[in-house]
DNA sequence: TGGCTACTACGTACGCTGTACTTAGTGAAG
DNA sequence: CTTCACTAAGTACAGCGTACGTAGTAGCCA
C-alpha cells in the first residue's frame, strides 16, 4: 500500500528511476509527447487521463505512477513544447532578437493552440523554462538595465505574445466541443454586433467599425505590438 | 418535447420572456449572480450546473431553460461583473483616464480572481463590454489616431493587465484543489529553483535573482506595466 | 368560456471525468 | 534466497454536462 503525502512536490525533483523493481514502461517524454499528440489532434479537452494512457497503451491508473495530478501532466506538456524553442547565439542587436523570440513563441503557439490555455508563473521553472528564460537573457545582455528591467521586458513580451495568440486562437479552440463551426459562431455573433451598433447607442464603436472596411492584418497588428514592446524599454529618439 | 436545434446563437439575442407559459422563476441577472457568488466564494471549478442551480433553490435542469449551455453561464458571468465597471466623464486628459481604466479592471480582476481566467474576444460584445468599450473609445476621443489604433491600444493595455493580474494569482487559483497552500507550494518550487540556479548551469538567471534580494514592490511594477503600454502609444519626447 | 399550445420545471439516466484504493507480479539489494 | 520497494493495472466512487421525457401552467384564439 502507498500512501501518498499530502506534500507539494515538483515534478522535475522527483527521479525518473529509482533503482528498484521492474524498469518502468515509459519515460516522462513518452508520456508528454503522447498528451501533446491528443492536444493538437483534439484538443486540450480531450487530454484524460484515460486518453493518455490509450495512447500510450497501458492503463489508466499506470500513469499515476509517473504523475501524481492531472495537473503535472499539463506541466509536462508545457515544458515539452518548450524544448521546441530553437536558441540561438545572440546577433548582438537586442531588438533583432526579440523580435525573433516573440515570433518563434507566436509559431509554437499556433502548432499547439492549447498551449496559451496553459501557460501560468507556476511552470516557469521547468528545465526548458530556465533554458529559454537564459537565453532571453543572453540576448538582452547588450541592454543596459538592471536585470530586473530585463525580467520585465521578457514577461511583458510574453505576455503580450500570448494575449495576442489567445484571442486568435480562443474561438477556434472554444468552438471545438460544439456542433457548429467557428465561422457560424462568428457570423452570428457579427449579426448581432451590428444590431446593437445600429441602435446609435456606440457611436464611436460603429465609427471604429465602418472605418476599417477590409479584413485587418493580423500580420501586421502582431509586428506593430511587438515593435510597441520593444519600444516602451528604449524609445526609439 | 422539445428539440434544442444545433444552430449557434447568442445569448443576449434570446429573449428573456416570449409572453406564453408560467412567468420564469429567475432573471438572468439571478443566474449570473448565483454563479458569480460561487465562483467568488469556492473558486471556478466550484461553478457547476448543479451548484448554481442549488444556490438558486431550484432543479439542475431547470437552468437549462434560461441557459442553452455551459458555455453561456461563463458568458453571463463575465458580462455580469463587466456591470461593475464604473464609468466616468472623460477628464480630457486620455493619459490619465487610461492609467485609471487599467487600475479598475486591475482592482475587478482581484474582487473576482476567476475572471482572467474566463475572459475571451468571444465575450467582447456582451452588453457590458460594449459599454465598457464605448467608455474607453470616449477617454480616446483626445488622442488623433484612427480607431483602429485606438483599438490596438485598448488591447494591449488589457491584455497586459489581464496577463499581470493571471500571473498574480494564477497559483492562488490552481492551488484552491490542492490539498496544501499556495506558500507551501512556493516554498517547494523556488527551493527546486535554488538547486537548479546553484548548478551555475543558468548564470544570467542566479545574478537577476542575486540581485534583487529584497521583496519586489508589485505594485510599482504594475504602475511602470502600464505607463510603458501607453508610452508605447504616444512616446513623450 | 374551453381548448390549444408554447412554455416552465425538473427527475432520470448516460457517458464521461479525476483519482483513491487494492491486488498481483517483478527484479535488484542484502 | 529471501525481502521488499517498486511497477502495473483493475475496480469503484463521486462528480460532471446534458439529452430526453413528463407534468403542469398560463396566455392566446375560437
Amino acid at each position: 500500500m502507498a500512501v501518498r503525502g499530502a506534500v507539494p512536490e515538483v515534478i522535475w525533483a522527483r527521479p525518473q528511476r529509482t533503482g528498484r523493481g521492474p524498469r518502468p514502461a515509459y519515460t516522462r517524454d513518452d508520456i508528454a509527447a503522447a498528451a501533446v499528440r491528443i492536444a493538437d489532434a483534439q484538443g486540450l479537452d480531450a487530454v484524460s487521463m484515460r486518453h493518455v494512457a490509450a495512447e500510450l497503451g497501458c492503463g489508466t491508473m499506470s500513469l499515476y505512477n509517473y504523475v501524481p495530478r492531472k495537473e503535472d501532466l499539463y506541466e509536462l506538456m508545457v515544458d515539452a513544447v518548450g524544448g521546441e524553442h530553437e536558441l540561438w547565439e545572440p546577433s548582438g542587436d537586442w531588438r533583432t532578437d526579440m523580435r525573433r523570440v516573440a515570433r518563434q513563441t507566436r509559431e509554437l503557439m499556433r502548432r499547439h493552440p492549447w498551449l496559451p490555455r496553459l501557460m501560468s508563473p507556476a511552470y516557469g521553472f521547468s528545465p526548458n523554462a530556465l533554458r529559454y528564460l537564459e537565453h532571453c537573457l543572453a540576448c538582452l545582455d547588450p541592454l543596459q538595465e538592471r536585470y530586473g528591467t530585463k525580467l520585465e521586458l521578457i514577461a511583458m513580451l510574453n505576455g503580450m505574445v500570448t494575449a495576442y495568440v489567445r484571442n486568435e486562437l480562443d474561438t477556434a479552440e472554444r468552438v471545438r466541443a460544439l456542433p457548429w463551426s467557428e465561422d457560424e459562431e462568428n457570423a452570428v455573433r457579427i449579426a448581432y454586433l451590428g444590431g446593437r451598433l445600429a441602435t446609435g447607442a456606440y457611436p464611436r464603436m460603429a465609427a471604429a467599425f465602418t472605418e476599417d472596411a477590409g479584413p485587418i492584418d493580423l500580420e501586421a497588428v502582431f509586428e506593430r505590438a511587438v515593435e510597441r514592446v520593444i519600444d516602451a524599454f528604449a524609445p526609439r529618439r
